[in-house]
DNA sequence: AATAAAACTTACCGCGCGTAAAATTATTGC
DNA sequence: GCAATAATTTTACGCGCGGTAAGTTTTATT
């Protein structure tokens, strides 16, 4: 490696040999100039290690090479693994991925399409809080940038929105849970800010009355995104005071369940499906530690690789073609029983 | 707001009545135009909504405003949490925070510090892989770019390093366990990559050679980080064969932990503190989960409040005064003993 | 070898801003 | 009220690259 610093793409040229505008063309993509200058730039870039100022770049190019990726929430493992996916989807497209977490607030989801704006991504895939995020603006933002939601829906928001098909997959819960026991009740929280509760909440109930019980809701209180301690404090309450309708609950959401477990256990409740079982807890989403507790847990497990894949599929589209979509998409997958211990 | 699109600070700077250099300054410090000034370009702001371009900013400016902050593994729970707390005060010194994630992969990890070197942040925070590690690469960035290390020190490297003290804080626990039962065996990974691990297991020899009772190492297979899964499978194998020395583990670390609860539940081995248990399972790190696995686990939980906040405020102090550390900074932090039902 | 096509060079402009130095304006002391 | 000084603003220049058009050289084709 020479010593000699490569100040700027004119210097860098002078040292291969060509003229700047063939290595700004080698940079943009290496195929274009022929193949005997690019293996002279890169045996230059070898030995001077030049690196285009990226800054310089994207000054005045109208599409950076970036891909905004926002989650609701890194500190939720769910969110974790699915941008781990995502981000490695992207890198494979050949583009430059820029995670950002929303932390559970609806300012920071906002500040961070802000900060986005400034960066001018190619596009954006946004998993929206759901019902605390400020629709508006999110809907501005994406009329300027090219978005697609995943996980959350917010009607007619972004060009595309990829999901799971709660309908199907708690109906496949809950008619494992009627199929092999008692029918289940349904642990949620009295007021949930995330749209796929809902759907779960009606899901549930459809399925229920569909094999002809009585859909019974356990509401707890509680807001935020701490479902463990709401699982977890609630559950234990209603266990204490023999509250819960039925022993056999579905949860909202595998944190919310393993919270539920955690207060069972507090409670000397055995879950499971032995016959010195007493009460049996299902969730919903296969969370990365769904697996590691005690009981491991009856889930739904989303098919977040087909949703990922599809929502940077549909924003790689969308940036080559350079136009938006005719009709908004809205693609819902199907979700995975995932027997375990606990139901 | 005004329909009217402002392109660049020169016509923002004409609506508002000044010259282009002092709406400049008022973005890189509020406070160095008049008061009149200021408070004519802020009521423009409202009306406009103009925001300068990120790129031709950082184009010409030494340093950007950004500080990157690159963890080894977002989706274990506890580095998410730790980089959401330093993500919020690198924001609160008025610096933006660029979070990235080694994937518990060196050339991740290169790749990240690759990528930060194209952006010139102002300094870097990095709590590295471990032995896993390019020392070398990393080394060589450090020299380039203000950097501190967290949670794993290499050598050398950095302007500083900020970690836990784990020989305070394995001793804590290893006297907490000898002092309320029999003296705990240490549950760890055969070779591990973390160095924390190796402290760990050298603390705990000491510890235990400190109140007069031979150490005992329970060291199993196992690489990567996806410790539950190895804690899970190994400590099931373990438990079932009864080769486990004693009915008290201490582990290497709460993920491994939460995967010998697993096993010990599948077990059917009943952990905890009660008369009617028979085994005691402790960890190290307090987890985010660790309030929730059944039972619930005693554990050291690190200060990574201090630690956080060490690293960011030694990474300003460098940018602010514009040069190095005279001499490299190590500093621990005292860990503390969070007491609940597993030990 | 003639021709066409491809690749490259030259020359120029534009992007949106930072920054040092010069010019202006405001503040202070007397 | 006036000069001296400090604070603020403006002028003037440069940053490192993208993009384009016209001209030149190289390569591929026949």
């Amino acid at each position: 490696m020479s010593e000699q610093k490569v100040r700027n793409m004119e210097e860098f040229a002078a040292l291969v040999g060509v003229s700047r505008p063939t290595v700004s063309k080698y940079f943009n993509d290496p195929s274009s100039v022929r193949e005997k200058t690019r293996k002279r730039i890169e045996v230059a870039l070898e030995q001077h290690d030049y690196r285009p100022n990226i800054y310089a770049i994207n000054q005045n190019r109208r599409q950076t090479k970036t891909i905004g990726l926002v989650v609701p929430n890194l500190t939720d493992p769910f969110f974790a693994a699915i941008a781990r996916i995502i981000e490695g989807m992207i890198l494979e497209a050949g583009f430059n991925p820029l995670l950002l977490s929303s932390h559970a607030g609806p300012d920071q989801e906002i500040s961070n399409l802000d900060s986005l704006r400034a960066i001018k991504p190619a596009g954006v895939l946004l998993a929206p809080l759901g019902r605390a995020s400020k629709v508006d603006a999110i809907a501005e933002f994406a009329e300027q940038i090219p978005t697609t939601l995943f996980d959350a829906n917010l009607d007619g928001v972004g060009e595309a929105f990829f999901g799971s098909d709660n309908d199907q997959s708690v109906a496949l819960i809950v008619e494992y849970l009627c199929r092999s026991g008692e029918p289940p009740s349904f642990f949620e929280l009295e007021d949930p800010v995330n749209p796929n509760a809902i759907k779960r909440r009606n899901a549930y109930k459809a399925a229920m009355e569909r094999v002809g019980r009585e859909p019974l809701f356990v509401r707890v209180e509680g807001s935020g995104w701490d479902f463990e301690e709401i699982g977890f404090s609630r559950g234990r309450e209603l266990i204490s005071r023999k509250q819960l309708p039925t022993s056999t609950v579905l949860c909202s959401n595998d944190r919310l369940a393993i919270g539920l477990l955690a207060a069972a256990f507090d409670q000397g409740i055995s879950v499971g499906i032995g016959e010195d079982c007493s009460m049996r807890i299902a969730g919903h989403d296969d969370h990365p530690f769904a697996r590691y507790t005690c009981p491991s847990l009856t889930t739904i497990s989303q098919d977040y690789v087909a949703i990922g894949q599809h929502s940077v599929d549909t924003i790689l589209g969308i940036i080559e073609r350079g136009e938006r979509l005719d009709q908004r998409i809205v693609s819902l997958f199907e979700g995975r029983l995932v027997m375990r211990g606990s139901a």
